[in-house]
RNA sequence: GGCCCGUUAGUCUAUCGGCUAGGACGUAUCCCUUUCACGGAUGAGAGACGGGUUCGAUUCCCGUACGGGCUACCA
């Protein structure tokens, strides 16, 4: 029986998706559209304590932002909704109640001080206490309450949860599309609460109530889930459902590059780049953390860099659009070991992408650095400072502040290039130069370069890469950058000749 | 602690028993460029360790070490 793919992004809004869930995302919508099948956004917002505003949308806006697509989602809808679980929790209730009845489940009264308690006890006596087939027998539930005490707390509505009861032993083995089998005995497992006392469920049973009434034929999520993913599978097979159990697949996890332990949504901006594909704003204590988006990454260098974190192909091609990506992608390929985030490579993909792009776009993308520094240039103008520019650097960003030469007049001479370049002769020559040009009637590169060539060579029988970078630095101030006759011809003959002047004033030859 | 998963250069990775271990980022040197970069060339740099299995192990098995995950009425 070939069913239609069928994949979903889960998550829980309880803050901003941290750049290895929009990778979880990413790979979950490769492989759906790989096979032709749907991708779903579902929000599992089960725990209502840790809902945290605005996540959703910013969830949302993040995985459209890198162009990921959704079939069916809370914002869009589809023929399996609703698709946020708070807004199924009728749904769930039923299910629980059905295990009740085959027996895989039970009510049980305990309270959380109950349970610390024991744990309490349990951690003194340096033992540790898990909910399962032992200890269940001495705490209050309906396998070891009278039928008539568990009627009568239910009938007084005293607060209960179901907990799904587990087999003494029992291998649990399941297969995954990335690890193959998997083992786990039931005797290290406990009996997951399944149903809260607050009348919701816990992510176990909802996942799976939802994975089944929505067809999905694929669970892709991170690595942090296999521990539980036996139990799930436990799940299926008490209700019934173990012929349409989707495949599992569990992704290695995204580590930090210094250090131990995974990428989290808490290490903010402490690592020295984002972890987080959008800027956000805590709503409680406003602290703002940084997004890829802002620091000026593209998106396709951000889906390309994320695709080759903890997946490559067969061959040795790195650069890939998303819908190269789509066609390339295996989930075989996918690799078992967790991958620490480098800096510098998503860097190298964002110059990459960033040499590619149209210098129109690139000028339209610089627009809003320029607005902020009270930059007015028309766009045909930018466009051509971004030709000039964009193979010197690796952010938008900075084709304003590496070339602020184009835009503003410099205030100030790069000293190592004055020490070493300018010398007693120096400043009659560019003086020389300067007269020169303002002389010019065609203000192009080609005539600056002759004119240059005349004053220095000829007039003055300096070779040409005696003054070249005094002339670079008296227009700009710096000592690299485009070709300086194009630059020149940029700037003007009016703005060259009031930069160099400027110059000669603010410029004492060093002392030779 | 217990259970599960993993382990090729600083980082991401290729190799489905034959390897002089390939590629990319980074790094070093050189070329190009009268600058900076881009581009090109070259170099340094890896199979955690110990046992097996095999004619032959990076590749298969076991153990150890190390790393990671999970161990909530959180997902």
């Amino acid at each position: 029986m070939d069913r239609r793919v069928r994949v979903r992004f889960a998550p829980s809004p309880t803050g901003p998706l941290h750049i290895g869930g929009v990778r979880t995302a990413l790979y979950n919508y490769l492989f759906a559209k790989k096979h032709g099948g749907d991708f779903l956004l579902r929000i599992e917002d089960t725990d209502q304590n840790r809902f945290v505003p605005g996540a959703e949308e910013y969830i949302t806006e993040a995985l459209e932002w890198v162009g990921l697509k959704f079939d069916e989602a809370p914002h869009i809808g589809g023929p399996y909704g609703p698709y946020r679980q708070s807004d199924r929790k009728e749904i769930y209730r039923q299910y629980a109640e059905q295990l009740l009845e085959s027996g895989n489940a039970y009510y049980a009264f305990d309270t959380s001080e109950d349970l610390e308690d024991v744990r309490k006890k349990a951690e003194q006596a340096k033992m540790s206490w898990k909910y399962d087939p032992i200890t269940r027998q001495s705490m209050k539930n309906s396998l070891t309450l009278s039928q008539d005490e568990v009627q009568k707390r239910l009938d007084n509505n005293e607060p209960y949860v179901v907990r799904i009861k587990l087999p003494r032993k029992d291998e649990v083995r399941f297969h995954d599309e990335i690890r193959g089998w998997v083992v786990v005995n039931t005797s290290q497992m406990d009996d997951k609460v399944l149903f809260k006392s607050d009348g919701m469920p816990t992510y176990h049973l909802a996942n799976i109530v939802d994975d089944y009434l929505m067809k999905i034929t694929h669970v892709i999520r991170g690595e942090e889930w296999l521990p539980s993913a036996p139990l799930h599978v436990l799940l299926y097979r008490y209700l019934g459902w173990e012929d349409v159990m989707p495949k599992f697949a569990h992704l290695p996890l995204l580590l930090k590059p210094e250090g131990n332990g995974k990428l989290s949504k808490r290490d903010g901006d402490r690592l020295g780049f984002p972890v987080f594909p959008l800027e956000w704003k805590d709503p409680k204590t406003g602290e703002i953390s940084s997004g890829y988006r802002e620091a000026g990454y593209f998106k396709d260098a951000v889906v390309n860099m994320l695709a080759l974190l903890g997946w490559h192909p067969s061959d040795n091609r790195e650069l890939f659009t998303m819908d190269e990506l789509v066609e390339a992608f295996t989930i075989e390929k996918v690799s078992k070991s967790g991958a620490k985030f480098d800096v510098e490579k998503a860097k190298w993909f964002n110059h990459h992408y960033l040499m590619t792009k149209p210098n129109e776009e690139l000028a339209e993308a610089l627009q809003p650095t320029l607005v902020a520094n009270g930059v007015a240039m028309t766009a045909d103008r930018v466009a051509i400072v971004c030709g000039m520019m964009k193979e010197k650097v690796q952010f938008i960003p900075e084709l304003f502040t590496a070339g602020r030469y184009f835009f503003f007049n410099p205030e100030s001479y790069d000293e190592t290039v004055v020490n070493k370049k300018w010398k007693d002769f120096t400043t009659a020559i560019l003086t020389d130069l300067k007269d020169a040009l303002n002389n010019l009637a065609d203000f192009t590169a080609e005539e600056i370069e002759k004119t240059f060539h005349h004053v220095v060579e000829t007039q003055h029988g300096k070779k040409p890469g005696e003054m070249m970078q005094t002339f670079r630095l008296s227009i700009s101030g710096v000592g690299g950058g485009p070709p300086i006759f194009d630059m020149a011809a940029f700037l003007g003959k009016e703005t060259v000749v009031k930069r160099m002047e400027k110059c000669f004033e603010m410029v004492k030859p060093a002392v030779s």
